[in-house]
This record gives structure tokens, C-alpha cells and sequence, in this order.
RNA sequence: GGAGAGGUGGCCGAGUGGUCGAAGGCGCAGCACUGGAAAUGCUGUAACGGGGUAACUCGUUCGAGGGUUCGAAUCCCUCCCUCUCCGCCA
């Protein structure tokens, strides 16, 4: 969520970077219309309760002090009293009406992308940052499709997964569920090294969370929901993990906060349709580890080039080629500032497939989850800065390792890291 | 699901109709003492919104939302959550 004040005493800036999101897509006006609107009201109906405030505290001095409660004064001032509350019965709803209407518009906005955030309109004007391992490119030139390898290895099922469930759902077998936890315990093993405590969150969430980490109310076609409760599966762990802190107030000695967590995601996946319809690319259901940071606002753009290292860190490890581009304006997400995605090889489709995504969203989520910390000796409080990013989609990673390892004779060798956890050389 | 008890500031905890934004403690900050520190003493310390250059000032907030009253942390209703006991269950 945007911070109304700043929107007031700077329209035009604030105008002008929503517009770098693409033009005419946002208008503050409306909001700038209803926000003066309401401050007008609130003038006048704090001025009629401070009144009222006065007259109940007058009432009670009086009696203290000896006025009989059925006398004429007392029953003036109990008058004047009402009329204010009527006068105030009406005052009230306006003012709450609009602080909910005001409310409401924000919570549409996206956040406002960082001026270092290249301008552009859409996934074509993204900026390739740098490519990493060229040199383990495969130089099999007859790889198979992960779908393919993995169903002839007998380690992926999607046609029994269609039956149990529906399109877009995989079954693992044997090495390949072996595989998946593999993968699991050793991103969450680095990542534990490099300094984040592994969380476990619950996977149903309610409707404030989503609200807090901004997928609602915007994407509600993205999520599944429970039918008789506020509850949805989580479509990425930042949300639970996010939302642990929400509506708290942290001491500023116990931040950087960082957190891993592997939890399975959930996606409807609306409007995506005939996109990746094969393999592990666009499940509906799929396994991720996730970093969130809350830091303090002075550090969080070195925090963000670190939670990328840390994320790059598993490919390297994996010795598998990926390259890291940084989003335009026109792509970043609804609540980040700034995000730099990691690309993956994948041979079969001769090109590099998202596996992360490292996003700054500044004070955007905190102050729509109330995340706060407090300095000591400092007055008030602020809002901490929310950062994820993925550490990594595994199924993405197990079809990059099915193609990039895979070998002349069919099989597929397991990345060295790989091997104490899989206890095998070779799938 | 049934019965009972509870939800108060960063934390703990007192407070059953007016002088309560709320005692006391912890924590934190400042000052004193000290070579320095600890201990001790004194002082200060809620958040959010409006107005004001500022000093400051007005309002809102005691789980959430309604209600009673001139006046609600305190009384009533609904909901959420926590704890204890019972039931069910991996």
C-alpha cells in the first residue's frame, strides 16, 4: 500500500511513476477527491467531540462536587450532549464510509517501482543483467524434454496425476520423489548456511494475509479457496511467511530478519492457458524454497543484491547455466518496487525459464501488514522493508537437471552436490 | 462440537461507570555517582490520524464490530482468538 501522505504532498511525482507501470492505468484523482473530503470531515467532527468529550468530564465534576444530578444545569448540559451526538450520528458514518472507500482505492494500487527500475512496457524491454556457466551448457544435441525423459525413466506420471486430480498435476516415482526432497533438503541446507532460519508455515491462509502481502483483493482468480471457510491454499510461501509478523512491532535490534521456507505452492493459474501445457513448468501445485528478509530500510537494497546471491548461489552449485535479468517497469510485479529474475537453461525449449524471482517490495507489504519496528530512543515507529525471492522453484529445477544432465545413453547423471543426498550418481 | 476462564502499552501486569491513555514492574533513553563499567538514584518513555514552521493542540484506539449512557477498559449483544476440562481424531 502506498502511504497516503505521500500521495497528497506529492501527486505528480507519484502519478508519474504509476504511469511508468503503463500509462492511464492508474489515476490518484479520485483518491485525492475523497481523501479531502474526509480530512474536511474529520476537522468538523473532532471539533464536536472535543465538545462532547468536555461536557461528559463537566457532568462528572459537577456531581463530584455536590450538583444535583436532576437539577437545571446538569440536565442542560446532558441536552447540549445529546444534540452533539446526533449532530455526530451523522458525521461518523460519513467519515468511516470514506476512510473505507480511500482504503479500498489503495489497497488497487501497485507498488511504485524504484527510480533505478528500467522503464519499459512489458516483458520484452526487461534487462539482461548477466549470464553465469556457459560452460556447462549440454552438448547432447539430442536431448529429450524433461516430460519425455522423466516419463520414460519412469520417475514422472502426469496421466495418472490428471486422473487423480486434474491437468497440470504430476505425480513423482521412485527417484523422482527422491529427487524432489533431495533438491528440498539441499536448498534449505544452503540456505540455512547462509544465514536464514527455515521456517514451516501453514499452507492454508486467510484473507488478511493475502491482503498483506498485496494478492488480494486484485488477483483472487489466482488463488483456490476453501468453499466453507476464509481460508486459501498459499500460492507462494512469502505470503504465511510475510504475514508471521503482521500487525507487530519488532525492536530494531532483532532485525535483518530472515527466513527460509520449503512449502508447496498453489496456482490457478487463470489465463495462462495453452502456456508450458507440458512438463513441471506451470503446475498448478509445486514445490518451493522461499527467502524473506524484513531489514531495515537503510539496508535493503544491499539485502536485495545479496538475497539474489543467495539465490544464484544454488544454480552455481548445481552448476546449472542460468542468466539474471532485471524487470521493467511494464513487468514487475503488483508489490515490488524492484526485482531481478533468474533464468534457467532448458535445452528443449532453447532458452532460459524463470526458476526465481528476487523482489524488493520497500515498505509496500509492511504497511499493508503493519510490519513495524521500533529504535530505541527514536519516537513512533516505521515500517520495515519486506524483500523474497525464490530459492528456488524446485520443479523448474528438477526439469533443468532432466535436461541438462541428461546423457547420450538415456539417463540422467545427479549433479554432484546432489549425490550425498540422492545416494546416486545416476537416474 | 460441549462447559468454564480470559484477551489491557515494546513486554509483564493492575484497573467493574466520570479525576483512566490507563498504577506498578521490565525494557529503552537521558542525567547523577564511577578511572571505566556494574549496581544504585533521579527523570523521561504508547501508537495512529487531523491542524500547526514549531512549541503545541484536537481526535481515535484497552481482541474486532455493534449497543446502552451526558460519559465505557469497566455494563449488554455478536464475532474472532487463547487457556483449562470433556468429546472426536492423525
Amino acid at each position: 500500500m502506498l502511504d497516503l501522505k505521500i500521495i497528497r504532498e506529492n501527486p505528480d511525482k507519484v502519478q508519474q511513476l504509476l504511469d511508468r507501470r503503463g500509462v492511464g492505468k492508474y489515476d490518484l484523482q479520485p483518491i485525492l477527491d475523497l481523501d479531502q473530503k474526509q480530512r474536511e470531515i474529520e476537522t468538523n467532527r473532532s471539533q464536536l467531540s472535543a465538545r462532547s468529550n468536555e461536557i461528559g468530564k463537566l457532568i462528572g465534576q459537577k456531581i463530584r462536587g455536590g450538583s444535583d444530578p436532576k437539577g437545571e444545569e446538569i440536565s442542560a448540559l446532558k441536552e447540549e450532549g445529546n444534540e452533539l451526538k446526533t449532530k455526530l450520528g451523522e458525521l461518523e458514518p460519513q467519515e468511516k464510509e470514506l476512510k473505507a472507500q480511500i482504503e479500498n482505492l489503495l489497497l488497487e494500487l501497485p507498488n511504485l517501482p524504484q527510480e533505478s527500475t528500467p522503464i519499459g512496457k512489458n516483458e520484452e524491454e526487461n534487462v539482461e543483467i548477466h549470464r553465469w556457466g556457459e560452460e556447462y551448457l549440454p552438448s547432447n544435441p539430442n536431448i529429450l524434454p524433461h516430460w519425455e525423459i522423466g516419463e520414460k525413466l519412469g520417475i514422472l506420471e502426469f496421466s495418472r496425476a490428471v486422473k487423480v486430480a486434474q491437468a497440470r498435476f504430476v505425480n513423482l516415482v521412485g527417484a523422482g520423489a527422491a529427487l524432489e526432497r533431495a533438491l528440498i533438503n539441499f536448498m534449505l541446507d544452503r540456505q540455512i548456511a547462509a544465514g536464514y532460519v527455515e521456517v514451516m508455515p501453514p499452507l492454508l491462509i486467510n484473507t488478511e494475509s493475502l491482503t498483506g502481502t498485496g494478492q488480494l483483493p486484485k488477483f483472487a482468480e489466482e488463488s483456490f479457496k476453501c468453499q466453507d471457510d476464509d481460508l486459501w491454499l498459499t500460492p507462494t510461501a512469502e505470503v504465511p511467511v510475510v504475514n508471521l509478523y503482521r500487525n507487530e512491532v519488532i525492536e530494531a535490534a532483532k532485525l535483518p530478519i530472515y527466513h527460509c521456507a520449503y512449502t508447496p505452492c498453489f496456482r490457478r493459474e487463470a489465463g495462462s492457458y495453452g502456456k508450458d501445457t507440458r512438463g513441471l513448468i506451470r503446475l498448478h501445485q509445486f514445490s518451493k524454497v522461499e527467502l524473506v528478509k524484513l531489514v531495515h530500510p537503510d539496508r535493503s537494497e544491499t539485502e536485495h543484491q545479496s538475497l539474489l546471491k543467495n539465490a544464484e548461489a544454488i544454480l552455481q552449485a548445481l552448476q546449472l547455466p542460468y542468466r539474471v535479468i532485471e524487470l521493467c517497469t511494464g513487468d514487475i510485479g503488483f508489490s515490488a518496487a524492484k526485482t531481478y529474475d533468474i533464468e534457467v537453461w532448458i535445452p528443449s525449449a532453447n532458452t532460459y525459464r524463470e526458476i526465481s524471482s528476487c523482489s524488493n517490495t520497500f515498505d509496500f507489504q509492511a504497511r499493508r501488514a503493519g510490519i513495524r519496528f521500533k529504535e530505541a530512543g527514536k519516537k513512533g515507529t516505521q515500517f520495515v522493508h519486506a524483500l523474497n525471492g525464490s530459492g528456488l522453484a524446485v520443479g523448474r529445477t528438477m526439469a533443468a537437471i532432466l535436461e541438462n544432465y541428461q546423457q547420450t545413453d538415456g539417463r540422467v547423471k545427479v549433479p554432484e552436490v546432489l549425490q550425498p543426498y540422492l545416494k546416486k550418481e545416476i537416474i
